[in-house]
DNA sequence: AAAAAATTAATCCTTTTGGATTGAATAACA
DNA sequence: TGTTATTCAATCCAAAAGGATTAATTTTTT
C-alpha cells in the first residue's frame, strides 16, 4: 500500500499496551513509515496522562486487557477524554461480541494482533480518515450456533414463536390468532421439541441465538 | 488517499445496480482512477452472466435491492460463482442487521450509497486487499434500546437473571444457588417488577434488549 | 386420488408460576 | 449506631404452563 501523500502531516499515535514486545514493534515499524509518529505507554492511567500532557494525538490505541482497562470501562474513559479523536482497541482475541460492545462504547476500531504489521499501518490510516475499522474477516462467530432444530418450524409455529418472544401467555396468543388455548399449547410444545428447549423461556433464548427471532 | 502503486495491474470491477445513475457515476469516477476498470450491468442475472463471460473480475459489487437479488439469496449465488473473489453489497440503507446477514452469506463488504465517491474507491481497494469493509460508523443501531429498569438489579438478582436466561425453573435455580424455592420466586418477581415484565420470559427478552444478558 | 404433513382441538392431570403478604437475619451506609 | 436496602424464607391461592394422548380437518405433496 502506498504511503499517505507527503503534503499531510504526520499522524501522531498513542499506543498503550502492557506487552513490551508489541510496543517495540509498534515504535519500530510505525515510526519508520514516515507518516506516523508513535508514543507508547504501558497502562491506561499512563495513557490518560500522556493524552493530556503529551498531546495532541490523532489516534489512541488501547490494549483490551491491559491494567486499568476493566473491560470496556477503560475504553469509555479514554473516549470521553479523547473527544473527537478516534480510539481503537488492540487485542489478540477479536470476536464479534467484542466488536459490538466496543462500537457501543465508542471505539473507532479493533486491531487484531494476529494481523501483520502492514495491516496495522493500513488500519491506522483507515481509522485516521474517519472510518471505523473492524477485522471482520477474522472474527469467527461465537462457538458456533447450536445446531438445534430437529426440523424447521412451520409457518404457524413461527407465528406462535413470535408471540412467545414477546412474553405472551397461551391465552393471549390464542385470542390474538383466533385459536383455542389448547392449540396454542400444542404449538408451543412442538416448538420446544424442535428447538430442543425444555420450556418456552428456553425456546425464546434458543430462537434468538439461532436467529429465528 | 494515494493511488495504488503503478506496478499493480488494474482492478477489474463488476458493478450491478438497477439505478442507472449509480452505474454512470461508478463508470465515470472509478474508471478515471487509473487503477480500476469497471463493467456495469442492471440486474443479478446479467451480473452472473457477465462474471462467467466477461471475467475475470477482481471484485463484484451488487445492489441489495436490484432485480433477482431476493434478499441475500442473490448474494449467495454470486458468492458461490465468484469463488475467492470478493463480493460486496451496495445499498442505500445499511443497518447492523444487514451487516450480520451479509457476513453470514459470505459478503466481503457493504458499501453505502450515502458515502462520497472517494470513499467508494477506498472501500474497493480495501476489499481488494482481502479485508472486509463495513461502514460501521453510519450503521445506526436498532430503534433504541427500551429504557425500562425502574432501578438497577441487585447482585443476587443479576445472578438469578442469568439462570432465567438459561430457561431454568425456580427449583433448579434454588438448588443451584443453595436457596429455597420461595426465595428464588421472590427474586424473580423483583426482577420482573424492575424490568417492567409481566413474566419471566418477557424479563429475559427485555434483559437481552437492554444488554443485561 | 392417496399419502404425508400441518393445523386445529379436546381431555386429564401434574408441576410451575404469578401474586400478595408477612417476617427475620444480614449487609451497607450515614 | 441507628437506618436503609438486600437477602432470605414461609404460607396460601389462583392462574398458567408442562406433558401425554387422541382425533378431526385442512393443506401439500406425490
Amino acid at each position: 500500500m502506498a504511503l499517505a501523500t507527503p503534503t499531510e502531516k504526520q499522524i501522531r499515535i498513542l499506543v498503550a499496551d502492557d506487552h513490551e514486545m508489541i510496543l517495540d514493534v509498534a515504535r519500530m515499524y510505525l515510526d519508520q513509515q514516515g507518516d506516523m509518529s508513535v508514543v507508547t505507554v504501558p497502562d491506561l492511567d499512563a495513557a490518560l496522562n500522556a493524552f493530556r500532557e503529551e498531546g495532541p494525538f490523532d489516534i489512541v490505541i488501547l490494549d483490551y486487557q491491559m491494567p486499568g482497562m476493566d473491560g470496556l470501562a477503560g475504553l469509555q474513559k479514554m473516549v470521553a477524554l479523547a473527544g473527537d479523536r478516534p480510539v481503537a482497541i488492540i487485542t489478540g482475541n477479536a470476536t464479534r461480541n467484542l466488536m459490538n460492545q466496543s462500537l457501543d462504547a465508542g471505539a473507532a476500531g479493533i486491531i487484531s494482533k494476529t494481523l501483520p504489521m502492514r495491516s496495522l499501518a493500513n488500519s491506522i490510516r483507515f481509522i485516521h480518515s474517519g472510518e471505523t475499522y473492524m477485522p471482520l474477516h477474522l472474527m469467527q462467530d461465537e462457538p458456533k450456533k447450536r445446531a438445534a432444530e430437529s426440523g424447521p418450524l412451520s409457518g404457524r409455529e413461527m407465528t406462535v414463536l413470535g408471540h412467545l418472544g414477546e412474553g405472551r401467555k397461551n391465552k393471549e396468543i390464542a385470542s390474538a390468532l383466533g385459536l383455542s388455548e389448547g392449540t396454542v399449547k400444542m404449538h408451543v410444545m412442538s416448538i420446544c421439541r424442535k428447538l430442543e428447549a425444555t420450556n418456552r423461556t428456553q425456546a425464546v433464548v434458543i430462537a434468538r441465538d439461532i436467529g429465528l427471532l
